[in-house]
RNA sequence: GGCCCCAUCGACUAGCGGUUAGGUCACCGCCCUUUCAAGGCGGCGGCAGGGGUUCGAAUCCCCUUGGGGUCACCA
C-alpha cells in the first residue's frame, strides 16, 4: 500500500509550501488507494510555537486534504507528534550505538565553532564536523555519558565510496561519502534531530514514498545512510521543486505572503488555492487550468512534475480565485462563503434573496470574498463613502437630480421595465447621452463609478432607498 | 566557495528528434457597453550561449553562462 506523509514543523503560520506538499502527497496517496499521514516535527524546542500545530492541522481540513492519520485523528502508528516519541528515538539511537554505527561526541558548541573557524582559516574545502570523537574508546564514552556529561550522538558515515540517491524525477544523484560528515542524530537535550526522527518515523509508519521539497536533496544521502545503518529499506524518493519568490529565491515570508491563514482571511477559496498550487510544476495532461482535487487524483502522475522552480504569482492566484467565484461556485455556495466576511465587517442583509441578488450583480467584479465586501458597501449600509471622482460626476449632473428624483418617485416600482424607458427617455429629452444621466445617478446612489448596471442597482436598492439617497446627494451638491 | 539541482515568452506551462514552438496570467488594441468589470476577438513576447550526435534538434551529449538549494546540537 502506498503511504505518503507531510512532516511540517510547528514553528509559525501555516505555510503555502506545506499546503503544496500536502496536495501532492494527498493526491498521490488517494490515487493509489493509500494513506496520507501528517506528522508534526517539533523536535526543535527553541522554535516551537504552540498555536502553529493546531493551525496547520486546521489548514489541512480547510483545504479538504484530510489526513488518514494525524495528531488529531490518531492511527495505528501514533503518536504523530515527535516530541511524544522520544523513547522511540532513544531506543533506536541505542541500537545504532550498539551496532557501532553511531558514536557519542562530547564537543561543546564553542569547540565546534572554534574548529570550524580554524578549518575555514586553513582554507579547507570540506566543511563539517572534524570527527574528533569518531574513534574515541567506547567504554570511555559510555563512562562519561553515564556520569551525565552532556554530549550528542553522531552517525558514523562511511569515509569512502559513494551514496546514490535514486530520485524519481531526476534519476541517480551521486554523493561522495568523503564529502559528507558525521551528522548529529541525537542532540544534547535528548531530542533527535530531524534526520534521525524522520527516518525512524517513516520506517515505523510504513511510508513508501517520500515526496518532499528539493531543499532536502543534499541531506538525502545522509538519510539513506541512517536507513542502511538500521538495515531498513529505502522509500521512493521524489523531490519536487521549491516554490519561489518573484526574485526566484525560495519562497519566504520576508518577501511574500506565505501564510495560508492570510489568504483565507482575504477570501481566497480553498479550492482555488489548491487548483493554483496544482498548476505549480504540474499540469493536467489535457491542458485544462481549472481543475479540482478530484480531477487531479484522476489524472495525476509524479512524472508530469516539471523541475523548474515555479514563481508563486499572487496575480494569477487572484485571477483563478475570481474564476471560481464567477464560474465554478453556485450562487448559493458563494452566498454561504461570503457571509462570514459580511459579518466580520458588521454588515447585515435583509434576506437571503437580497444577498444573492447583490452577489449576482457583483459577481464579475470581485476576485476575493473580501473584495466583495469592500466594493459592495452601498448594498448593505447607508454609510458608504463618496469617492472623489464620483463626487465630480455628481456635480456635473447635479442639475438633473431634482427632476430625476421626481420622475422616479412617480413610478410604482423601480424594476427595469419601468426604469429603463424612463432613464433613456430622460436623457433623450435632455438631449444628452445616457451616460450623462447615468453617471451622476450612479454616483449619487453608490458613491462610486464602478458598479453593476444601473437597472440592477435600482432594482436592488428599491424605491425608498433610491429616493433617500438622491435627496442626500442633492443636499451634498447644494441642489 | 565546495557539493547538489535546475534552465521554453515578464510569470505559470505544453512539447519528450520532424510543430508556422501551443495554452493560461499580465500587458496592448478592438468589440460589447450607462460606469467598472466579466466576456469575445486580435496583438506583443520565448527555446540562455557555444560545441557536438543526427538527414533533421526546444527535445540527446558536453562545455560555458545564469538561477536555485545546501553546507547547524533548524527543519
Amino acid at each position: 500500500m502506498v503511504v505518503t506523509r507531510i512532516a511540517p514543523s510547528p514553528t509559525g503560520d501555516p505555510h503555502v509550501g506545506t499546503a503544496y506538499q500536502a496536495l501532492f502527497n494527498y493526491v498521490f496517496a488517494k490515487q493509489h488507494g493509500g494513506k496520507f499521514i501528517v506528522r508534526l516535527e517539533d523536535t526543535d524546542r527553541t522554535r516551537y510555537n504552540p498555536t502553529s500545530e493546531r493551525r496547520i492541522l486546521e489548514m489541512l481540513e480547510w483545504l479538504g486534504l484530510s489526513p488518514d492519520e494525524s495528531p488529531t485523528k490518531g492511527g495505528p502508528n501514533g503518536p504523530y507528534v515527535q516530541s511524544q516519541r522520544l523513547p522511540i528515538y532513544r531506543q533506536h539511537v541505542q541500537m545504532l550505538l550498539e551496532k557501532g554505527a553511531a558514536y557519542r561526541a562530547f564537543d561543546t558548541p564553542e569547540e565546534l565553532a572554534a574548529a570550524r573557524e580554524a578549518a575555514r582559516r586553513a582554507g579547507k574545502q570540506e566543511q563539517g564536523y572534524n570527527r574528533r570523537y569518531r574513534d574515541y574508546p567506547a567504554q570511555e564514552a559510555e563512562r562519561r555519558a553515564a556520569a551525565g556529561e552532556p554530549h550528542v550522538v553522531r552517525l558514523k558515515v562511511p569515509l569512502e565510496g559513494k551514496t546514490v540517491v535514486h530520485d524519481l524525477l531526476r534519476g541517480s544523484i551521486e554523493f561522495e561519502n568523503a564529502a559528507l560528515d558525521d551528522k548529529v542524530i541525537l542532540k544534547a537535550d535528548g531530542y533527535p534531530t530531524y534526520h534521525l526522527a524522520a527516518m525512524v518515523d517513516d520506517h515505523l509508519m510504513g511510508v513508501t514514498h517520500v515526496i518532499r521539497a528539493e531543499e532536502w536533496i543534499t541531506s538525502t544521502p545522509f538519510h539513506i545512510l541512517i536507513l542502511r545503518a538500521f538495515g531498513w529499506e529505502e522509500p521512493v524518493w521524489c523531490h519536487t521543486p521549491l516554490l519561489r519568490n518573484p526574485d526566484k529565491s525560495k519562497l519566504s515570508k520576508r518577501k511574500m505572503d506565505t501564510s495560508v491563514d492570510s489568504y483565507k482571511a482575504q477570501g481566497i477559496l480553498p479550492e482555488a488555492l489548491l487548483n493554483y498550487l496544482g498548476t505549480m510544476a504540474w499540469s493536467m495532461p489535457d491542458g485544462r487550468e481549472i481543475f479540482s482535487v478530484q480531477d487531479m487524483i484522476k489524472h495525476f502522475s509524479l512524472e508530469r512534475i516539471s523541475l523548474g522552480g515555479p514563481v508563486f504569482d499572487l496575480n494569477k492566484l487572484k485571477w483563478m480565485n475570481g474564476k471560481y467565484i464567477r464560474e465554478v461556485l453556485s450562487l448559493d455556495d458563494l452566498a454561504q462563503r461570503v457571509k462570514p466576511f459580511l459579518e466580520r465587517a458588521g454588515l447585515s442583509y435583509p434576506s437571503e434573496t437580497y444577498l444573492k441578488q447583490a452577489l449576482e450583480a457583483m459577481r464579475a467584479r470581485f476576485e476575493t470574498l473580501q473584495e466583495f465586501v469592500d466594493r459592495s458597501l452601498y448594498f448593505f449600509s447607508e454609510a458608504y463613502p463618496m469617492q472623489e471622482k464620483a463626487l465630480a460626476k455628481l456635480r456635473e449632473g447635479a442639475a438633473f437630480l431634482p427632476e430625476l428624483r421626481e420622475q422616479l418617485s412617480g413610478l410604482p416600482d423601480l424594476l427595469p421595465d419601468h426604469t429603463e424607458p424612463l432613464l433613456k427617455g430622460f436623457a433623450e429629452a435632455k438631449g444628452v447621452k445616457a451616460a450623462a444621466v447615468m453617471q451622476p445617478l450612479r454616483a449619487a446612489l453608490t458613491g462610486s463609478l464602478e458598479t453593476p448596471g444601473m437597472f440592477d442597482l435600482l432594482t436592488l436598492l428599491g424605491k425608498e432607498r433610491v429616493l433617500k439617497r438622491l435627496e442626500r446627494a442633492m443636499e451634498l451638491v447644494g441642489e
